[in-house]
DNA sequence: TCAACATATGAACAGTTATTCATATGTTTG
DNA sequence: CAAACATATGAATAACTGTTCATATGTTGA
């Protein structure tokens, strides 16, 4: 009797998450899985910033930006607010640093 | 003066990491980002299990699943042992199964 | 060594994605 | 209200990605 797990299919079938939540966390993991992003995201660490800037920093169109941060924005990555005309944008929340860490500390292995 | 930080440029820029740890990190969440290679990963938490396997398990070909195990494989996320014919694959280490918990946080909040 | 089997790989294709360009929306100031 | 400015959005395009099909590689046992 060996330890792997060919045997028991319906035991691991069971004990898989349901395909909604797979495919939602999928769609997370897409969104670090882009350089602008991600850099748009670690910029934000450092505090809220205008899409003006954001774009002279990363080196790409305002448009680019504004697009990327629509999608960060839709997943609850950031948040924005208005003064003016210029819209600030940060951080959501702390999940985002955490789920970064993990992967940092895979990279630095 | 307010709190933003669009004074701040060089600030900012030289807090980021280096381009090339970036694009790393990206192509770390770019794995992440995929439904099948994250339900290879969910049903590998609970043990080694051979291609064929998983490949039922998933509903996908035989080859589908090569494939995404040869990305798995190349990111250092799993690793393999052969029993004659039969190759037995496994995650490679915990990072997997923290990286994803951080994305599970995040959807559950 | 040959047949049967398990896995890997290359090419091709369909679907997706990130960017740019052009333009629209919304805000402020004269 | 009009001009100037900041951001958002839609369409188009080029690049990338995941799958399948066909086939190659590698292993075992007769």
């Amino acid at each position: 009797m060996t330890e792997h797990h060919c045997d028991d299919f319906e035991g691991v079938k069971a004990s898989l998450p349901d395909d909604e939540m797979l495919y939602d966390l999928a769609e997370l993991y897409k969104i670090f899985g882009d350089t602008t992003r991600i850099k748009l995201l670690y910029i934000l660490f450092e505090g809220e910033m205008c899409v003006q800037h954001l774009a002279e920093l990363l080196g790409v169109s305002q448009s680019a930006v504004s697009h990327q941060l629509r999608i960060l924005k839709s997943s609850r990555l950031v948040r924005y607010r208005r003064e003016g005309k210029t819209i600030y944008y940060s951080l959501a929340d702390d999940h985002v640093r955490s789920i970064i860490e993990c992967g940092v500390e895979h990279i630095n292995e």
